[in-house]
DNA sequence: GTAGGGTTAG
């Protein structure tokens, strides 16, 4: 007997199966045991499911396409493998495509695996479309479909309530069910509510898991509690789950998220072992507070040999974004064409983001250009990009497009564009923004957009409108409010609003240095002597010790980070002979300073 | 031969 014919794509298929394949066509040995080959249909299914996990989805679809018998196993393998490979769309479609067939009903699984598309696609009514037949079907009582049906809801809906319902209505629950409550209230941002859930777990059931502690962890770290993720630490110590990797992956996160770096990296050393999640997520950690860090603990992964992936270098290359040192972001770039990882939405948005904070905008432009799809991050990483180097005209334009391009602007993006508008004087069409956002849009006003729109008036030297803005605030202004208030009364010169101001930002926020200084000069401005002193008397009475004011400059490939006063050797010569430069195109603008601020700012070394 | 929850990027 032939085997070859049936035995298509020899290299692709698992040694087991192939040896199944030749089996089912081969004459059983005459001695025993005796043999009974699988169906084909059986054999076929193994193959499908194969063809998935190595990603040959047109494999698949051809081999399910010629099958001459389908029944429910294999179409729900076919639902399940495009869910696997994100083609979430496609299992909709065979999901559909088997309920017109009269001769297969779905199972368990299959609900399960279609509710998991569901999700996939973000459709809360595709999953209310299952639910019914969930229903219908006398399905309810499986646990598993269950937890699919309350994960689409969680997930997708605008709130939790019908999560909520099908929750309390699973009889006999699990710690899954546990776990997929807590993540959804937590996904959601309501990290206190999903710490309840996993109280009341603890508590009235006694049940947990890694899965539920792990998001629980997460829980912590979203409303930056240090306090309640130290007590989960002592508490996954005291379970035995230090040793689990996920677990530990997402403390070493808590601590990052919650600013105490120092017990990140105490954490990421006392792991016994550690995985890319795990060098990613100090990498992250370090990103905004040290930059220089994140790129050093980038360089230690490289050299322990592991490989890093698209999270890693979103992260350098946001660390690089905040240095602002091209020299070392054209190189890591280099490093991800490299490693074949172009393509990657969130990695290009990074890469947008750091040639437009460095300047860079003609790279920042190409990048966008040849993406073959954008979201919203990636029209705002431009406009951020303009907006702040004083390009408000064509940050506008972005936003224009943007919007024809149906990207439907978020809070963020107001704030850019409000942020340009400002910059770019262009104070009508600002408050135009504002007005579209809150009607066309139904973002609600938050003290940042307040503020955006305060500095918008207040730098065209409308301070007096900005003043009344404050006022007729629905909420108490906060010390950005205040802070860009005091901007424009320092400006356009109103020292008694501007007193006024200040006294504001010192009763919120007692401890910040800077706004002591500030108030220390308006008295100096005015001739006040003695109110002056008097600040700078309460300021070292009250305010923590600022910290200084880092400088970085590139020089020839070179980055160079100085403080005020600092003695850098030889390298001060560079700095002065950048600081001729700037000099020299300062002079050229006709830039005259405001020497009242400058000398007493000069005084305290900020 | 088919199904579940957790950790990393803007």
């Amino acid at each position: 007997m032939n085997a070859r014919k049936l035995v298509v794509s020899q290299t692709q298929i698992p040694q087991s199966i192939r040896n199944s394949l030749l089996y089912a066509v081969m004459e059983p040995p005459n001695s025993a045991p005796p043999f009974t080959p699988k169906p084909p249909s059986i054999l076929a299914t193994g193959l499908l499911k194969s063809y998935f996990e190595r990603g040959l989805i047109r494999e698949a679809r051809t081999l399910f396409d010629e099958m001459p018998e389908r029944d429910v196993v294999a179409w729900t393998t076919m639902i399940s493998g495009y869910t696997s490979c994100n083609l979430h769309g496609r299992a909709w479609v065979v999901f559909c495509g088997m309920m017109r067939c009269t001769d297969v009903r779905p199972n368990e699984f299959t609900l399960s695996s279609t509710l998991k598309a569901c999700k996939g696609m973000s459709s809360s009514s595709r999953g209310a479309l299952v639910h019914g037949l969930v229903v219908k079907q006398g399905m309810s009582a499986s646990l598993y479909v269950s937890n699919a049906l309350l994960d689409v809801y969680a997930t997708c809906c605008v709130n939790m309530d019908e999560a909520s319902a099908v929750f309390h209505e699973i009889r006999g629950k699990n710690d899954v069910c546990w776990t997929t409550l807590i993540a959804g209230y937590t996904h959601r941002g309501d990290g206190y509510m999903g710490l309840n859930v996993f109280r009341r777990m603890l508590l009235e059931e006694g049940k947990s898991s890694p899965f539920s502690f792990s998001i629980a962890v997460r829980a912590c770290a979203s409303v930056h509690s240090c306090t309640y993720g130290k007590q989960l630490h002592a508490a996954i110590v005291k379970h035995g789950l230090e040793f689990s990797l996920p677990v530990m992956n997402s403390i070493l996160d808590m601590y990052c998220r919650c600013g105490s770096l120092n017990a990140a990296k105490q954490c990421f050393h006392e792991m016994t072992q550690r995985d890319s999640i795990t060098w990613n997520t100090l990498i992250a950690g370090y990103e905004k507070s040290d930059p220089y860090e994140s790129i050093s603990t980038y360089s230690s992964m490289e050299s322990e040999g592991l490989s890093p992936n698209c999270f890693t270098f979103s992260s350098v290359i946001a660390a690089v974004a905040n240095l602002a040192i091209l020299s070392c972001g054209e190189q890591i770039h280099g490093r991800i064409i490299k490693r074949g990882l172009r393509g990657n939405l969130e990695l290009d948005n990074a890469l947008i983001d750091m040639y437009a904070k460095s300047g860079n905008f003609a790279s920042a432009r190409r990048i966008f250009d040849k993406m073959p799809t954008r979201n919203l991050v990636s029209w705002t990483s431009m406009m951020i990009g303009y907006g702040s180097h004083g390009y408000g005209n064509e940050a506008v334009d972005f936003f224009e497009e943007m919007v024809k391009f149906k990207v439907r602007p978020d809070r963020i993006a107001f704030v850019a564009v409000l942020n340009a508008c400002s910059h770019a004087g262009l104070v009508d069409k600002g408050v135009n923004y504002f007005i579209s956002m809150v009607s066309d849009y139904n973002i609600a006003p938050d003290p940042e957009i307040f503020g955006c729109l305060v500095d918008l008036l207040g730098r065209a030297g409308r301070v007096e409108e900005a003043f009344k803005l404050i006022e007729s605030m629905p909420f108490d202004p906060d010390e950005s409010v205040w802070g860009a208030f005091l901007g424009a009364c320092k400006e356009h010169n109103h020292p008694d609003l501007g007193k006024l101001a200040i006294r504001k930002v010192l009763a919120l926020k007692p401890k910040i240095a800077s706004t002591y200084v500030v108030l220390s000069n308006i008295y100096a401005a005015d001739g006040k002597w003695g109110d002056s002193a008097k600040m700078r008397k309460l300021m070292r009475w009250r305010a923590t010790k600022k910290e200084a004011g880092r400088s970085s400059v590139e020089i020839k490939n070179q980055n160079y980070s100085f403080v005020a006063g600092d003695k850098m050797g030889s390298h001060m010569d560079c700095v002065n002979e950048v600081v001729k430069i700037l000099v020299k195109h300062i002079r050229d603008a006709r830039y005259i300073p405001d020497l009242d601020f400058f000398i007493h700012d000069l005084e305290d070394g900020t």
